[in-house]
DNA sequence: CCTCCAATGTTTCCACTGGAAATATACTGC
DNA sequence: GCAGTATATTTCCAGTGGAAACATTGGAGG
């Protein structure tokens, strides 16, 4: 944990603020969000648990701080295998990102989609969410989405793909998969959507 | 709180499992999912803190009780104005409710969904969970949906619908919908699907 | 260089949580 | 009526996040 170039254990941490948020990531990802104490993100680091305070102001600062890298991370997910020309292979592909980033981070995921846990009203998260739903968004403005003639078309679009995509990882993440798990991939649950010539 | 015909605070309860369901149900709808401790719920029945743990054995079991009863009431909703005989009107109706019980009971909603909350593995809420699944299975059944001949047709659909509300649900729970909010009716977003004759 | 100040961490405390264990009370079968 | 079981209480304990007072450090200005 320490480098052996420094004097051992040097009052300040230097750059505590981006190790508890890593320290939570760890965390998470080991041992599940109930153990995601501020107790033990401090012990991880090193520090007392009254050290974030200076940084987050409070638990749910903190939790906010490793939501929003989340949303940095899942809309990387997102994009890897985007860069295709295809719009239906791009739909695809960010649909499946969106989904093997909760099934690879679960209570990362659960963390980021739970407001009373992190704070939506912090400018960070909020724009790291919005560049996230930015992907969905491109997605579902290449969809020929009409439905009678009814208004929102695009708004109506990008908010049936994300209720798909996200209850799909949702209720994956919270072990309800149907009654024999026949249903790996999200894909195979899309209808065909028609795509705009 | 208590019935005066009879002596004001006798030692045993009586029915104290079904009064900390309710008591927790109450707590749930008017303080939310973290105001729901064991203390709280068991002072709201006027019993110790511990006294639940005779008929519940903790927390958890508790709160398993709890979502139980929340699936039961959660079938009611999607089953309300599903008397209808045309497929696609049932269907509307049942995905309506899906997404108004979380509307009307937003923490129960939560709670019913998060296995770190309660318990899976008790009958009692698995029970009352696949009742309420079914009512989309039956919705579910009378959809044409077979996608270029891929196997196992019923279960995608299935999957495909639950993702779909529950994703809906889930968002607007959480307080995430659409930037200017203008997405109100999950039939908003549903793909006009065949039907079979 | 030196001093003071702001930033950063620690210690100590407090109210709250769920659970374990020992104890008290009341209902029930005999 | 009495024993035994079910139910409920009291007391305790380890854990949580946060508030407040204190300690340590680095940096800015004289």
């Amino acid at each position: 944990m320490q480098d052996e170039t420094t004097p051992p254990k040097p009052y300040h941490h230097g750059s505590l603020k981006e190790a508890l948020v890593a320290a939570g990531m760890e965390i998470l990802d080991a041992r599940g969000l109930e153990a995601l104490s501020l107790r033990a993100i401090a012990a991880h680091v090193g520090v007392s648990h009254t050290a974030p305070k200076n940084h987050f102001g409070s638990l749910k600062g903190l939790l906010t701080a490793i939501a929003a890298n989340g949303f940095h991370r899942h809309r990387t997910y997102m994009l890897a295998g985007a860069i295709n020309d295809d719009p239906k292979q791009r739909q695809r592909a960010a649909m499946q990102g969106y989904v093997r980033f909760a099934a690879d981070h679960p209570h990362l995921f659960r963390l980021m989609f739970s407001p009373a846990l992190c704070s939506f009203d912090d400018p960070a998260l909020t724009n790291a969410a919005r560049a996230s739903y930015g992907v969905l968004q491109d997605i579902a403005a290449g969809l020929d989405w009409d439905k009678a003639g009814l208004p929102d078309g695009a708004r109506r679009a990008e908010m049936m793909l994300w209720s798909m995509v996200h209850g799909f990882a949702t209720l994956q993440v919270a072990g309800m998969t149907p009654p024999d798990g026949a249903i790996l991939d999200i894909t195979d649950i899309m209808p065909n959507f028609g795509f705009l010539p």
